[in-house]
RNA sequence: GGACGGUUAGCUCAGCUGGGAGAGCACCUGCCUUACAAGCAGGGGGUCGGCGGUUCGAUCCCGUCACCGUCCACCA
């Protein structure tokens, strides 16, 4: 062992020391690029691209780590790989943050103006693309940020509008005076999908509506009196009977006292309150259709901060609640509202700002969904399907996309890729056109201003798989990368990103942007609660990486998360994560500390190996098998429990224990064995393990003797036949037992570790004897060397303690430390089990229907276990009846 | 109202196509054994939510109920 490795590698591994050198390294030497001449076939992904409104949450940690693994792996089997980095300008929510700094200052943005105003949301957006990318380093994550993009980018906009223009083109976009969804707070329309309905116990107020002719009156009743004020009519069934003769009659609305007329519609649903409905066509989308179904007018009651504007009179100027509280006190002193009822229903809230939504009539611009949701529809039905991870989110999908409505795509703000339209200052025609017209193509004047509209984010990020690679211009990357592999995402954004992507590619690009859907879950906090500001439970993953290393986050998340189910996030696990690396770590330095001089070219399996030795590479191999397999299929937790399962219980608890007796011995052949085999084990399964602990692998390698730059490039091992061994696995297994069997023992009578026994092993047969003594030098290890006695034929010890393993027993006569009766007592604990697993056997076995229609090789598996349970107990007998 | 997910050890969760229930943490016992006390060797602990059904055999498939959770729709 030299002293300079000792130096180097200290017996807790940290990892502060170490990671932001390797992702240096890697960047500096671009193994995250794809190679310049591309032979091999394409492996790629697009990042989701977080929104520069802020910092990255555990939630992002999850997503882009799940994310890494994929490529890294596919990377290392040669695949010419893609993962390309990008942001989200995220208009509303962006915005939303550079105004609340600003009202900080006591400016608005109306204050700076547009042009002023954005170059502040620039400053914001460098200031946070920036943070993000230092994150993403941190994470490890081996992104080709030669490739990053933005949304608000020139190319990605051109790309922006030529959809536009081309949809509008194609009929598919319009513009008009609709009912939609308007966020008073931001004051903007948002989207159906950018409505979070909650339940809220609320009131139904009823209202009496005089009529007219003085006949009488008609029952409304309302959760919003306020809307009143912009009634234009009052709708009943048109085969209600106590309404008939009302129909086509007038009632005074109370308060503004305009005439409106009782209508008939068979939306409304006779049972419910009066079986009278007020009409607001402006204010409400069932009415908004019912007004044009009837030619009424719409009276808009409020502007666009919700509150109440000129039509409505005297409460002019009351925010809408306000408003509705005094309107609710007038209206009982007229005795014209007569009964508030409790009532419990849902209310839409502003996804964004949280502000109750006001349905509100305002032009805005639409994507009419039908046909392009069609496409999307039957490709579906086709071979060439999106592969939802689990399968159930393609019903989810399915469903949205089959009931999708028209997309409201304009936005009140400032901050995102504003409408291409032009309207003439003249004669007001429009001109929708990737650049500003030089002049109104209807009378030619000069004069012309763009819409001041921008269009909703998910509009551009619904371009993002082909966008980021250069389309509409004929790229190398379009053809080299496109369509991409995976798509990796949660369930949360399915509606909003995943299908928008998808049917914006089948229209444009007339391919599907991605072959797979991988939908994880949420980060959840350890109660299981929704992370969140409000709560303060939210984890920061430069928090957890400062605690415990990225490769300790990278390998908790993607090991704790099953696809499509939310994961809590627990610090004890980050901890074992941790500790794993760790162990992964003095692995090593044990391996380093023993190989001396050992170079990588020095590895040599070709010699005879010993039966552990055959035993961890048929091991190695079948892990690694399993490994590619999981990933393949995105089981992640499979797939890290696989590794950790192997290189802690089986490299480290087994084979390096016994590699001691080799490296220590004086068996040169052996020792040079034993170094090749713990030097190429260690480096495979470092590899297996990069794609999930990026930063300690290479650490590591970099250590040992390896051959390459860097394991980022490194080749994945994949499941070679002749490293097959079964037989070694079964003679492996023989020893194990003999061992664990030797401990037991020992840990009943507290033999210390260092106090060197006797042990007398006794084979039933010759093939286990051969066996035992093959695997000889490996049971030293656990008994005094001179005194191991393995035989067929032993004479047994009157004073000892004994067990069985299959095909063998064994004595260890421990004399004066044991207790004769203590030692019965434990033998006859052993037959109880025995005969419980004899009996569950011969109760299987006797049962006529398992026998005649289980599958061969389990019955046959089930007659071994019985001969094996019998001979076992007729061993323990037999001790037992010797001792007394 | 519709759809989906969950219910497995004290806690948090795995368990791929049905063939004797697993991990991490926690707990108990013994160990500073020359890679690792962030460790080693042992150990306890579960009628796999309830009830039916299919099957030689069910944690797994089917039905049903209960509770928890999510999404969608919608109620003037």
């Amino acid at each position: 062992m030299s002293e300079t490795t000792e130096i180097k590698m200290p017996t807790k591994y940290d990892p502060k020391e170490i990671e932001d050198k390797w992702y240096s390294f890697w960047v500096d030497n671009k193994l995250f690029t794809p190679s310049e001449k591309p032979e091999n076939e394409s492996y790629s992904i697009v990042i989701p691209p977080p929104n520069v409104t802020g910092v990255l949450h555990i939630g992002h940690a999850l997503d882009f780590t799940l994310q890494d693994i994929l490529i890294r792996m596919k990377r290392m089997q040669g695949y010419d790989s893609l993962w390309l980095p990008g942001t989200d300008h995220a208009g509303i929510a962006t915005q939303a943050k550079v105004e609340a700094k600003l009202r900080e200052e006591n400016i608005s943005r109306h204050d700076l103006g547009r042009e002023k105003f954005l170059e502040k949301v620039w400053e914001w957006k460098e200031h946070y693309a920036g943070t993000i990318r230092s994150q993403w380093s941190k994470m490890g994550l081996s992104l080709d940020y030669s490739r990053e993009r933005f949304t608000m980018d020139e190319g990605l906009s051109q790309a922006v509008r030529k959809v536009f223009v081309e949809l509008y083109n194609r009929g598919l976009i319009y513009r008009g005076k609709y009912i939609i969804n308007w966020d008073p707070a931001a004051r903007t329309a948002i989207s159906d999908i950018e409505v979070e309905y909650k339940e809220v116990q609320g009131a139904l107020y009823h209202m009496k509506y005089p009529l007219k002719d003085g006949s009488g009156h008609i029952t409304v009743a309302t959760t919003r009196p306020e809307t009143m004020l912009g009634d234009t009519a009052v709708a009943v069934h048109p085969e209600d009977e106590r309404y008939k003769d009302m129909i086509g009659k007038t009632v005074i609305l109370p308060i503004t006292g305009r005439e409106i007329p009782i209508i008939a519609d068979e939306y409304v649903d006779r049972e419910f309150g009066s079986g009278a409905v007020k009409i607001t066509p402006a204010h409400d989308p069932n009415d908004f259709e019912i007004g044009q179904r009837h030619n009424l007018p719409q009276i808009v009651v409020m502007d666009e901060t919700a509150t109440m504007n000129e039509n409505a009179g005297k409460y002019q100027g009351m925010d809408r609640f306000e408003c509705r509280k005094q309107l609710v006190k007038d209206l009982q002193e007229e005795g014209i509202l007569f009964k508030i009822e409790e009532h419990t229903h849902s209310v839409g809230h502003s996804e964004r700002s949280g502000a109750v939504v006001e349905p509100y009539l305002s032009t805005q611009w639409f994507v009419k969904m039908k046909p392009l949701a069609e496409k999307a529809i039957e490709l579906q039905k086709s071979d060439e399907r999106v592969r939802f991870i689990p399968e159930r989110f393609e019903k989810i999908y399915l469903h949205w996309i089959e009931n999708v409505r028209d997309w409201c795509i304009s936005r009140q703000l400032w901050w995102g890729h504003r409408i291409p339209a032009w309207y003439c200052n003249s004669c007001g025609e429009m001109m929708v056109a990737m650049e500003e017209p030089h002049q109104c193509t209807a009378c030619g004047n000069q004069h012309l201003r763009q819409d001041e509209d921008v269009l909703d984010t998910w509009f551009s990020s619904g371009l993002w798989p082909f966008s980021t690679m250069g389309w509409p211009e004929e790229t190398e990357d379009m053809k080299r990368f496109y369509p991409t592999n995976v798509l990796v995402t949660g369930y949360d954004i399915i509606y909003f990103w995943v299908a928008r992507m998808i049917f914006t590619a089948l229209e444009f690009i007339g391919e599907k942007p991605f072959q797979d859907v991988f939908i994880h879950g949420l980060v959840r906090d350890a109660e299981g609660r929704k992370m969140s500001k409000s709560l303060g439970n939210g984890v920061d993953p430069l928090d957890v990486i400062d605690q415990y290393g990225a490769d300790a986050m990278r390998f908790m998340l993607s090991t704790g998360t099953t696809a499509g189910q939310d994961l809590r996030f627990r610090w004890e696990r980050v901890e074992s994560a941790r500790n794993f690396a760790n162990k992964i770590w003095n692995a090593s330095r044990f391996v380093l500390m023993n190989l001396g001089d050992f170079r990588y070219e020095d590895i040599d399996l070709s010699a005879e190996l010993g039966t552990a030795d055959r035993w961890i590479l048929h091991r190695l191999y079948e892990t690694s098998a399993k490994v590619t397999r999981h990933l393949n299929e995105y089981n992640y937790g499979e797939a890290g429990r696989e590794l950790y399962e192997f290189i802690w219980n089986e490299f480290c608890d087994w084979y390096i224990e016994l590699s001691k007796m080799f490296l220590y011995g004086d068996d040169e052949q052996a020792k040079r064995t034993t170094k090749s085999v713990l030097c190429y084990v260690l480096d495979r399964t470092l590899r297996l393990l990069h794609p999930f602990m990026p930063f300690i692998t290479e650490e590591i390698w970099q250590h040992i003797p390896h051959e390459g730059k860097s394991i980022v490039t490194a080749q994945w091992p994949e499941d070679k036949g002749k490293f097959r061994h079964p037989d070694a696995v079964r003679k492996m297994n023989l020893l194990m037992d003999v061992i664990k069997s030797v401990r037991n023992i020992r840990a009943e009578v507290n033999v210390p570790m260092s106090k060197k026994i006797e042990l007398l092993v006794r084979a039933d047969d010759e093939q286990t004897l051969k066996d035992l003594q093959e695997g000889e030098t490996y049971l030293q290890r656990f008994c005094n060397p001179e005194k191991l006695v393995i035989d067929q034929s032993i004479d047994t010890p009157d004073k000892a303690m004994s067990a069985v393993v299959s095909g063998a027993e064994l004595f260890l006569p421990l004399a004066g430390l044991i207790d004769i009766e203590q030692e019965i007592s434990r033998l006859n604990k052993e037959l109880d089990n025995l005969n419980k697993e004899v009996e569950r056997v011969q109760k299987k076995l006797a049962n006529p229907g398992f026998v005649e229609k289980a599958p061969a090789h389990v019955v046959e598996e089930e007659r071994a276990k019985e001969k094996d349970y019998i001979e076992k107990r007729e061993k323990v007998k037999a001790r037992i009846a010797a001792l007394q």
